[in-house]
DNA sequence: CTAGGGTTAG
């Protein structure tokens, strides 16, 4: 093939293209008869071994990309992307450097053509299997890799409306009919990833973007819209977005009502997200499966305790059979945390009861839960009782389980139990299946802030090392991160406390993270405390700035911190 | 496709 190419007969390249594929599916066919010859009908299938799927070998990549070159060189971008998006053949995308794209370097023109057409094809072959672009889109927001996510989508964006367009949205199609079809999901999952990342501004564009291709957003859209602005911390967004929603005869179902009830606990309007629960079972909930009333039931649970309303969230758990609905393991995992949050162990106990009564086993949770709830109630003999009983019930304990464990030595904050922590600390980092998240390093690196036992040169270095090991690992700060390692900051009395809270405030401006309400109020609330009035002043300008108008408790500190109220009880 | 619970902290 790399002979005909030089000698540019594309055409034979195609040829023997297809040659090679013929081939291939007739040795699979054969294979497969073989297979179904030997194996008897009652033994199932066995797992896929090394002679009955051969893994694929470079020696396919290079075939893919000499046809796709061959295609190029005939300048027929319709046909390569036909090839790209139906064959088996398993690449990662071609890189720019590639070296199969280097050994056809003496024809410039058409490796740059290349360099054009392969991101192209990388993204049509996702699009053509669009649960594949949203596995893909889900593991670039959990690790919060923003730009993966706007390469890809800048990438979609120019299929549609470029120069030289390959891609189509539905209503649009009868006059291409040579373009590939974007199914509507896949705007839900860039959506979905964009607001995973904190990336508000990116997402926005988008919905335009939408609006403007002609697409109506359908009930998933607006789900996950709110779904998002409740991960962002951003009630009113959420609310307003409801709204919009409701006057486009957008008619809500389970899944909405649950986002929405979520949103607006989370954001303090507790009294709303009842009155929008009632409005949920007199109407959505009468055509909505079970299970999805049920998470919505366990949402309403879940903020009920959050916001401190035990005797509400009993009532609710009381009038469940009623409507022939039974707690599940979720519903029990969200009442053992309230109690663990409160260090209660008799109530702890209590719910276990309740628990086995009901013939409900506990999962990896219910464990994690009941471990930190015994940490806090001062149980020193936690980790080796629940990791024993773990192991009887045959449940691998996960990272929240070592991170429990991890910040009860961190708080406890002396040399030997520090020391205790990093060594766990590295034990996770060695193992793939526990590997330490943004909540472990999180923890670490707050509880060394709040540190007032160890030196500063001691806390400094371990600091230091912790970054490190984050960034080697590609563990990134989001919000609730920052509001943490903020408030910490803020809470250690030397300048050094102040000095890295402003270095975490300008980390989350420059990386572009939307301010929550929260986000202000710590800030403000640390810097009223400490009276630094000149900060507080500039941050509040930069609040206003934002265009936020505060009101409730961050207007109440606004005005404190305009008429210098200084904070007498030192508890506070 | 969007989907309820745990580990950071409030």
């Amino acid at each position: 093939m790399e002979y005909y190419l030089r000698r540019n007969h594309p055409d034979k390249v195609i040829q023997l293209y297809d040659k090679f594929i013929a081939s291939i599916e007739k040795k699979k066919s054969a294979r497969g008869s073989e297979d179904r010859e030997s194996s008897s009908d009652l033994i199932p299938p066995a797992m896929p071994s090394a002679t009955t799927s051969p893994s694929p070998h470079s020696g396919e990549a290079s075939t893919l990309l000499a046809v796709i070159a061959a295609h190029a060189i005939k300048d027929d971008f319709e046909a390569a992307m036909n090839i790209y998006t139906s064959t088996s053949i398993r690449t990662k995308s071609f890189s720019q450097n590639d070296e199969r794209l280097t050994r056809l370097k003496y024809n410039p023109k058409l490796v740059q053509r290349l360099t054009v057409w392969i991101p192209r094809l990388h993204l049509a072959s996702l699009v053509s299997r669009p649960q594949m672009l949203h596995k893909l889109l889900k593991r670039y927001a959990n690790e919060q890799a923003v730009q993966p996510i706007e390469k890809l989508y800048q990438c979609l964006k120019d299929g549609l409306t470029g120069r030289a367009p390959f891609l189509t949205t539905k209503s649009q199609k009868p006059n291409t009919p040579n373009r590939l079809v974007l199914p509507a999901m896949i705007w839900t999952s860039f959506l979905s990833a964009l607001m995973k990342c904190q990336r508000r501004d990116l997402a926005a564009s988008l919905w335009d973007d939408m609006i403007s291709f002609g697409i109506r957003p359908g009930l998933s859209m607006w789900t996950t819209l709110i779904d998002g602005f409740d991960n962002n911390r951003a009630v009113d967004e959420a609310l307003a977005a409801w709204k919009m929603m409701r006057g486009q005869n957008v008619h809500p179902d389970g899944l909405a009502y649950r986002a929405i009830i979520s949103a607006l606990f989370n954001g303090n309007k507790s009294a709303l997200a009842m009155r929008t629960f009632d409005e949920f079972q007199s109407t959505a909930m009468k055509t909505s499966p079970t299970d999805c009333t049920l998470s919505v039931y366990n949402t309403v649970l879940h903020g009920l305790l959050l916001t401190n309303q035990i005797d509400e969230a009993n009532n609710l758990l009381q009038s469940m059979p009623q409507t022939g609905l039974k707690p599940d393991l979720i519903s029990y995992n969200t009442l053992l945390a309230y109690h663990s949050r409160r260090g209660d162990l008799k109530e702890l106990a209590n719910v276990i009861n309740d628990m086995s009564a009901a013939n409900i086993i506990g999962d990896i949770f219910t464990f994690s839960t009941i471990l930190s709830g015994m940490l806090k109630a001062g149980r020193e003999d936690a980790p080796k009782l629940i990791l024993k009983l773990m192991r009887k019930q045959g449940i691998e304990p996960n990272v929240a389980t070592y991170s429990a464990i991890i910040n009860h030595h961190m708080k406890r904050g002396d040399e030997i139990s520090v020391r205790a922590a990093f060594l766990m600390l590295q034990q996770m980092e060695a193992d793939p299946q526990i590997h330490p998240n943004d909540v472990t390093y999180t923890s670490v690196l707050a509880n060394l802030y709040r540190n007032t036992w160890l030196s500063s040169e001691q806390v400094e270095e371990w600091r230091k090392d912790i970054v490190q090991r984050m960034e080697r690992r590609g563990v990134k700060f989001n919000l609730p991160t920052y509001h943490i390692l903020i408030k910490a900051c803020l809470t250690n009395t030397e300048s050094e406390g102040l000095k890295n809270a402003l270095w975490y405030y300008h980390d989350m401006r420059k990386r572009k993270i939307p301010m929550a309400n929260t986000t202000w109020y710590i800030l403000l609330a640390g810097l009223l405390h400490r009276e630094e009035w000149n900060i507080a002043d500039e941050m509040v300008n930069q609040m206003y700035t934002t265009g936020l108008q505060p009101s409730g408790s961050l207007s109440e500190l606004v005005g404190k911190i305009k008429k210098r109220t200084r904070i007498l009880d030192p508890e506070v």
